[in-house]
DNA sequence: AAGTACCGTTAAA
DNA sequence: TTTAACGGTACTT
């Protein structure tokens, strides 16, 4: 799977996406969680990056990563369309709990 | 509160 | 090849 060698990604876009998708539903994670997790806890930078070209698209929840200050961050699909999708995701937690 | 430095990849010149 | 920019964060003014 996640060789060193190139594919069409770099080792870091793998982590970043990989620690992206390991993401539980309704949860929420701190782009610089995410760079800690990877094991470069300044290139939080690089993270946003990595999730902005994110080759999964829609596949990864990339709008599962917000700012550690609480804010949403940006999003390639708008950070508004992020903040519905937070909700939504929230919702359906929510569900799942009363009704098991 | 505002500006600067830094991370790693891509796009442009 | 070199430069600039970006979905952030922390440090310094």
């Amino acid at each position: 799977m996640s060789s060193k060698k190139k594919d069409e990604l770099t080792s870091f876009e793998w982590k970043v996406l990989r620690t992206t998708a390991g993401i539980p539903l309704g949860q929420t994670r701190s782009y610089k969680w995410v760079a800690k997790a990877i094991g470069k806890p300044k290139a939080v930078r690089a993270v946003g990056q990595a999730l902005n070209k994110n080759p999964f698209a829609p596949l990864i929840p990339c709008h599962r990563v917000i700012r550690e200050n609480g804010a949403l961050g940006g999003y390639a699909g708008g950070a508004k369309r992020k903040k519905e999708l937070l909700q939504l995701e929230k919702e359906i937690v929510q569900k799942l709990r009363q009704r098991p």
